[in-house]
DNA sequence: CAGGATTGACGAAACGTTTCAGCAAACCTA
DNA sequence: TAGGTTTGCTGAAACGTTTCGTCAATCCTG
């Protein structure tokens, strides 16, 4: 492949001069750009950017670390950063983690190693060493998204995630539910800390009291969710709503529930957090405290690559959306007291 | 960041010493090894993977090119891939295109410029311009997938996409169904062109004809199948079976037949391509012929890392995967001919 | 018109690695 | 023990850029 010199060559120039066409920075002259850029042309010439990379000290890569790419949260996510990305010249690194934490830092190595222009986050894992190794070394510019990883200065993009349990909970406890039931995604994690203590909050003001019994702790995967879910409802005292932390779980709930012949929403309510893009064809329709995914993305990318771009060190920002209730067909009102 | 060299002092060895150390190539001593080993450690040394790029003349990177990251398919393949090639030492460089060729195009040319090691490549567009410009220039180790580029030399890795409809076609025909329609996916490309003509064929081969005003072109996104469907059913004669080209379309065309107040199975059946991870919570549980993705991601992945560290040029391979039929509750008998 | 400022172009030094040729020492073999 | 082979290690040259300091030529300005 053409290199910068052989464009060199054949504009009878320096390298310096087609180093400054091609950067459109320095000095060159009228005639001198004519050559060069016709020389371009000739040898076809595209520079190499793993050399640019090497002399620049970073390269033009973003890593973006998710949990689980098939989730549809993350593949929104990514979707949204990576059109963003490209437009600015980037290209994007994907890594999945299965949410330990070792492997986070690991990850976060590797890319180091890469030399990331910079790096976002969705950590995933409890935080602590993950922080450690974070500020031990000097870092490319870091946003952490979704989950927030408590005493790391760096930018924040996240969702109000107590409002939205408590979206949820006024919406049911309005339709007269007062046995309500939560699954909560694993605890320790910043999400699912903030929803279990959103429900805990939400219930109190609603008067209700919060059973212990009927608080479930389930990963965030479907198939954990239904088996929390068979759990639940063949107790004695069955709740007659349950509050599912996100998507996935609320699906595994549902599909429990239906699968041990009951009725959604004749026998049990269910509302859970963030939308999936299918969620028209799940019947019923789930009531929801939608995420704003697509959003939250393109506020992250855009600091992420203002950050790379003017590193002038400014204080970290944080950013919290606020999710929205949309109703569907999963809820009835109770007027009976059980 | 510590470099090489600065292991070599702490050693008190040559940095070609380190760098044999670090590869696991050449000759070192036992005690040299083990001052090295011991140097990296304290001066928290991890080479520069873009250095290393640089001098081997290629980096440690694959593209993955798909068409749309949000479709389930997609991310299924992405996910498989990517742990793959984590494992084998690649970083996955991500790529999302909306299907326009030209797009590909400068994908590639972009891909190129970064040294990738390889590229997997889901085409999307009808392929001309693309073989041309893949031909056009020397390229690193290619692998197509899902969609057949006809006329490429290099390897692929497939679906047999006219026995799945024949699998579908077959079982409605089983079942009764004489009025079948199809929804296409855009006819240009390899899948969709494959589908439609096993459609034919299997109909032909059925006994049934194929009557022209049911057999509607769609895109691959929900919207428009969802389109074409109302179309379909609100006819004067409509159909008593849809066959749907894949897994979206098929969610698409189902739900235009609830909202229209159709029963499925009782007034239409429906079956598609391609299966959902979520499909259990889709009601009725749809008919399908799978689509074994990762399976084909797995092979995919092997198939182009044997090529980028075994560069021997042997002949282009082809694999094609089978689809196997998963009923579901979306058909129904026809036993009274209509 | 003298002197300084600006412009256009260039050579060469980095960036951090891999790898090849070379060299001394140690080791065989007959 | 002489000759050749193997072993362990090293210096230096690349890989393709960007960028800094230098320099001549041209341009102002008073």
């Amino acid at each position: 492949m053409a290199n910068i010199r052989d464009v060199a060559r054949a504009a009878g120039v320096s390298i310096a001069s087609v180093s400054a066409v091609v950067n459109e920075n320095g000095r060159v002259g009228h005639e001198a750009r004519r050559r060069v850029l016709a020389a371009i042309e000739v040898v076809g010439y595209s520079p190499n950017s793993i050399a640019r990379s090497l002399r620049r000290g970073r390269s033009n890569l973003i890593g973006v670390v998710v949990t689980d790419i098939t989730n549809p949260f993350s593949s929104a996510l990514v979707s949204v950063f990576e059109k963003a990305a490209v437009a600015r010249g980037y290209s994007v690194i994907i890594c999945n983690v299965d949410g330990d934490e070792p492997r986070v830092c690991a990850i976060l190595d590797q890319l180091r190693g890469q030399h990331v222009a910079g790096i976002l986050l969705t950590p995933g894992g409890q935080g602590e060493a993950l922080i450690s190794q974070i500020e031990r070394h000097p870092r490319p510019p870091l946003v952490t998204f979704d989950q927030k990883l408590p005493g790391l200065a760096c930018d924040f993009v996240g969702f109000d995630n107590r409002a939205a349990i408590r979206l949820l909970v006024d919406h049911l406890a309005g339709r007269g539910h007062r046995r309500i039931a939560l699954i909560t995604g694993r605890l320790g994690r910043w999400t699912a800390d903030e929803r279990y203590h959103g429900f805990i909050e939400a219930m109190t003001d609603a008067g209700l009291t919060v059973e212990p019994e009927l608080v479930a702790r389930s990963g965030f995967e479907g198939e954990t969710a239904y088996a929390v879910t068979a759990t639940l409802m063949c107790a004695p005292r069955p709740p007659s709503a349950i509050v599912a932390a996100n998507n996935v779980t609320a699906l595994g709930a549902l599909q429990c529930c239906l699968d041990l012949g009951l009725d959604c929403p004749g026998d049990v309510s269910i509302v859970g957090v963030d939308d999936v893009p299918w969620s028209g064809l799940v019947r019923p329709k789930l009531s929801i405290a939608s995420h704003p995914v697509r959003t939250m993305g393109e506020v992250a990318t855009g600091w992420l690559i203002e950050r790379i771009e003017a590193p002038s060190v400014s204080a970290p920002r944080e950013m919290i959306l606020q999710p929205e209730f949309r109703p569907g067909d999963s809820c009835r009102d109770i007027t009976n007291v059980v």
